[in-house]
DNA sequence: GTCTATATCTTGATAGAC
DNA sequence: GTCTATCAAGATATAGAC
């Protein structure tokens, strides 16, 4: 079936793109892990750039429903904001992927408009998102000392990307929740 | 003289490595910025790996001097923690590059055993002078509201990298100011 | 120290058979 | 949809002349 390799594909891809950066893995790389041919990969994406856009494309509207779900299940700021950290941090990997976007921007230079201006959305979507934290532990209390939520949310977006980075480094997952640490009190 | 191309190509490559990332430049990229053949580059850097250490060795000793500079300059925690910020904030380049690690990162099942031991070198030697910072805001009270510096610095440190990181996506420096809006209103 | 020349491998991508 | 075969370009690296 079609859309079965399509998705084999782009599961092999993302885990790739995470584990070595955009410009560290190769269409060979795909075709071992899938068992096919290199050459049959560009049947599903004529190139690389189109590859990627299909990546953030799908890495956006997974994290948006993993977003609503958070939504869906907590009615406080603080248990919305514990569960968006506790998402980040399954999303580690125990410290051998970065996040989507995280391992792109390194390689901004070799990416096409296209998948930039998807990065770019994605972040707007995210910092939405976590405004909306915020705003409702401002409101109901349970995230202390909010005078701002605008500048917590893109705080909090740096730090989500940043503490995968340093995570990653390390190959620890304590690193992640150290630099936690100071937010996760509040709540 | 053998030292003079030897830093020139140290400059391009570390240039080249916070632009586009440890895989997205190669010797010939080299050779065309500081006017030799790529088959010169060996006999300063034998491997890109060797490159790659030496960029690390140096992007330290550079990084700590200017720590030292800063403490010589400021005397208390709030100007030392702004004075940072605003180090890492001309590091960027208006968007256009990361901190060295931040590059190296994302590539990192690229890197040599020994890169990847210089980059927990690096951070553990700012994470202690970031720490240092927070001690000294607490005591002197120019820093508001530090209860617990070793997880401040755990978390500024990843948002350091992360407002890298953000900011390098929107290739805006404003992105970054957003991100430090937070900790600077302590200061 | 830098050069030319070369080796060897990998890259993304295409043509055309099945 | 997947294959074989092939391509041109680019990668890191080495040998040996100057």
């Amino acid at each position: 079936m079609s859309t079965e390799t399509k998705t084999a594909l782009l599961d092999v891809a993302e885990h790739a793109a995470r584990a070595r950066g955009f410009d560290g893995f190769s269409y060979a790389d795909l075709a071992d892990a899938v068992g096919i041919r290199k050459a049959s990969i560009h049947y599903h994406f004529p190139t690389k750039a189109a590859l990627s856009e299909a990546l953030m494309d799908r890495y956006h509207a997974t994290l948006e429903t993993e977003c609503e779900k958070i939504e869906a299940e907590y009615d406080t700021g603080s248990a919305r904001l514990l569960a968006l950290i506790s998402l980040y941090r399954e999303a580690l990997n125990d410290g051998k992927t970065l996040c989507l976007c995280v391992s792109l921007i390194s390689s901004r230079e070799s990416l096409s408009n296209a998948v930039l201006e998807k990065i770019d959305a994605f972040h707007a979507m995210m910092l939405g998102r976590i405004q909306a934290i915020f705003d409702l532990g401002q409101e109901d209390k349970t995230i202390a000392g909010v005078t701002n939520p605008t500048a917590e949310a893109r705080a909090t977006l740096a730090l989500l990307e940043g503490a995968h980075l340093t995570a990653r480094a390390a190959e620890s997952i304590q690193t992640f929740d150290a630099a936690f640490e100071m937010l996760t009190s509040r709540c």
